[in-house]
DNA sequence: CCGTTCGCTCAACAAGCGTTGACTCAACAA
DNA sequence: TTGTTGAGTCAACGCTTGTTGAGCGAACGG
């Protein structure tokens, strides 16, 4: 080789990549308190005084690992609210980032995750609230949320049969009703802010 | 005072309570891995060797506080069966109890309450797939579950601001048309309401 | 080339954990 | 009374944890 095959901020960039990537799977696999700074080290192949050195606390190199999780731009359009939603779930269910799968594990035992998660849910909560308008708002969205969490938890954290034997589209499909109902609010009190069109219950 | 005002059997079984109880609060506020055999002590009013000396070990006494949680009784019947489900979810929000509590809160780190928690949904997920019939019954059966568990976590454990605002009632009518939607099944492939469940659909 | 920087390791610290064995003393049976 | 039982305490063990500071050696700048 000509050159160094890895100059001094390489190694660092590929080092702190590393040691991140070790943590954000452990991270989601065991939670906050059962991962240890060993734990991640050993897994990075590296030093366990040296992921204090780039992260100085182990609540840092949480921070680091789970950044960025669970908040995602939502597009607000009553009915096609449904599909989007439907279709965010799909993504979760498919595979959840460890980004996000780090922040969900540790949410009930972690008091600094909790707050995080509490947080990134209620503004999604206001913001599809805004989106479907109605008497409920707030409540039906938080409900459909709720349900979107649960379902998460169920199939990815806690492995139901039931959710691991169905495909993705066989899961959409049946929640779609369910959804449609929570997000149309009680009959003969919605106020369309779009279109009022009937939904063709086509498939994408 | 004839006799002395607390004999040792007697003083034995409140002491039992007494530590029992003080668990429960911890392990469903902290999880299990935060709570420590001290802290437990300490809020018993008792020395931390006495509660080895009568659980063992901390995971016997997890086991022991967290005893007989989320495994209620669900009678069968397809229809009324949304009435029940909106009731069970109802004193769930209202107030869990804390062996619950602990179970639903160490659920995502702790193995074994993960183990317990995933068998005991799996076969509540059964039972009410038995109850509804229908093509995607166990499907159908485990988003509803799933929907009632991330309500659950929502409510009590996240402390979501717009759950919170709401009462029981709102939140049992607004999850209603939902819940029928997925319990009743796909349109037009439903079993005759009047017969009693019987899934000819089999397993699968 | 030499001196400095810096990624990285090594060994250790203090604190907290679950757990244990010896001990104290009141309740009990004789 | 006297001896025994057993609830409860005390002090400590061994271990793991997060965290730190000294030191080594390769990459760097002049």
């Amino acid at each position: 080789m000509s050159t160094a095959p890895t100059s001094r901020a390489e190694r660092r960039r590929q080092t702190e990549a590393r040691i991140l990537a070790a943590a954000r799977a452990l991270f989601a696999e065991r939670g906050y308190e059962r991962t240890t700074i060993r734990a991640v080290a050993a897994a990075a192949g590296v030093d366990p005084a040296l992921v204090m050195q780039y992260f100085g606390a182990k609540q840092e190199l949480f921070s680091r690992a789970a950044q960025g999780a669970d908040d995602r731009p939502l597009p607000a359009s009553p009915e096609q609210l449904t599909e989007l939603m439907l279709a965010t779930l799909g993504m979760k269910i498919s595979g959840l980032p460890e980004t996000s799968l780090a922040m969900l594990r540790s949410m009930l035992t972690h008091p600094e995750a909790n707050e995080s998660v509490r947080a990134a849910l209620d503004r999604q909560v206001e913001r599809t609230s805004e989106a479907i308008g109605g008497p409920d708002a707030r409540l039906r969205a938080a409900l459909v949320v709720t349900s979107m969490v649960g379902l998460t938890i169920g199939h990815q954290l806690l492995q139901l049969d039931a959710l691991r034997e169905a495909t993705t589209e066989q899961i959409t499909e049946a929640l779609r009703p369910a959804f449609q109902a929570l997000l149309a609010g009680p009959a003969g009190a919605e106020d369309p802010p779009g279109a009022p069109a009937q939904p063709a219950a086509g498939d994408d």
